[in-house]
DNA sequence: TTCACCTATTCCGTATTACCGAACTATGAT
DNA sequence: ATCATAGTTCGGTAATACGGAATAGGTGAA
């Protein structure tokens, strides 16, 4: 019934200023922090003021309000703990020395990938990748991936849940097609995304997995590849599952 | 009286638990965080329960509860909203390249400096500078400098509520004598700290002042300059004061 | 197996407090 | 001067956060 049983609502209304926050660009002003959240002006004041108290939002000269130093503290704590980037960064680099390319490493936060940590290869500065940004499910290739190699039931609740937004025209936003997709990416090994989600720019990504067996992150070539046939594309595929799968065994898995 | 008043609470209590958690290094028992919050443990687990679902913290294999990947994201979007270090980026490069010591660009967090970004130079990657810690007021030369601009009130009320902490033989605790060096660091125009945070390790900050003529940040040269007589060390300390001067006036600042 | 001793989690009555409409203040534009 | 818009404060009440105590889950020893 009451999926929020048991918990702080106000501390839940904190939280959802948070997420407006951080998904615009920019300070807020109360006011459409108000609208954009759907809290009373009094209700957002009280909360926004608290969080400023101690540094979490920060209040720009003209009164509005934006992240603040503290969450990046945090956030830096939070990078620090993931002893993910130290070990992946060398993968990350010769993958990027191999391709010509932009590597990314990438985690599952919830229903989204998030971007952890990323190289760039000299050809490959023309797109700088974003950390900690979340990425769609549907029409990348760390996205389809991950989904790729969850339970068939998960994968049905996640896709009534998230929106299948089209963001190129390739963007396949068919569920019964994109279930398909899933299942031929778990039998290659390697999920592929080709302008659908930024036109242009293609992407590969390849499973790595902990030592307890479960996929964990997606190692990830991006790049325009534009003069290249399919032939180069696949070395740059077959690149980037070699190093995840050693990515993998450095973490501690072993196939089978 | 109550300095909370208007405040939410269990907001303020929710964020108690997060600085327990990113002053610790690892996971804590939901026990242990309630015996350091001091609040009881069915509290510390609603509240911690929800920051969970929402992302705000994970909790592991084994229960306990650490820093989720949820203010990785936000710390990303805080950084990505300081258009400082795209600005500040090349100016810690060539402070680098001219020193061939490590330098760091440092903001001030209520009462204690956070360091922002960094450039290693060849010779200066033994230590490698922490993104977004903390760093003491006293005995370091970028709370030092912070604490010289202030208003000599301020700097007093600072004093009282910071602990100063004897990190190094050579940290100077005593309050007045502390207000002298407060007083030289104006004159002098930058700041100097000598293995008064960790032995061997020396330090100068510049200030960096923004367009409305306020010190905004620090840009620190730090490295342990072992076989550097003085006047090497005062080349040191002039391109650190004119790297800063050129930021400065890269961020609109004009000087009188 | 059983017991003991850890955990994290749930329960529930009540005192606290979060909530939000409305009033207020400040600032800037017309 | 007036209006419009901003952020902030106030206060009464409905809601809920609180925390002690009970429960459930897990691990290791006897």
């Amino acid at each position: 019934m009451d999926e929020n049983k048991g918990k702080v609502k106000s501390l839940l209304k904190a939280i959802d200023i948070l997420d407006v926050l951080s998904q615009s660009r920019g300070g807020l002003s109360l006011s459409t922090l108000s609208e954009r959240s759907g809290y009373p002006k009094s209700t957002v004041h009280a909360l926004a003021s608290t969080m400023r108290d101690r540094g979490l939002l920060r209040q720009l000269s003209d009164g509005s309000y934006d992240l603040g130093i503290r969450l990046f503290e945090y956030g830096s704590a939070v990078s620090r703990s993931f002893d993910i980037s130290s070990i992946a960064r060398p993968y990350l680099e010769s993958l990027s020395a191999i391709t010509g390319a932009n590597s990314v490493i990438t985690m599952l936060d919830g229903h989204h990938p998030v971007s952890i940590d990323y190289a760039v290869s000299a050809s490959g500065v023309q797109i700088m990748p974003e950390i900690g940004v979340k990425l769609p499910l549907h029409c990348t290739s760390q996205g389809k991936l991950m989904i790729a190699y969850l339970s068939d039931n998960r994968v049905k609740s996640i896709l009534k849940r998230t929106s299948v937004r089209q963001y190129t025209p390739h963007t396949v936003t068919d569920t019964e097609r994109l279930t398909k997709i899933f299942a031929e990416i778990r039998n290659l090994g390697y999920a592929i995304e080709d302008g659908e989600y930024k036109v242009g720019l293609r992407s590969v990504s390849a499973p790595v997995f902990d030592s307890a067996g479960e996929l964990k992150y997606a190692l990830t070539t991006v790049g325009f590849f534009r003069r290249v046939n399919s032939d180069e594309f696949s070395v740059v595929i077959r690149a980037t599952v070699n190093q995840a799968k050693m990515l993998s065994s450095a973490l501690g898995y072993q196939s089978e």
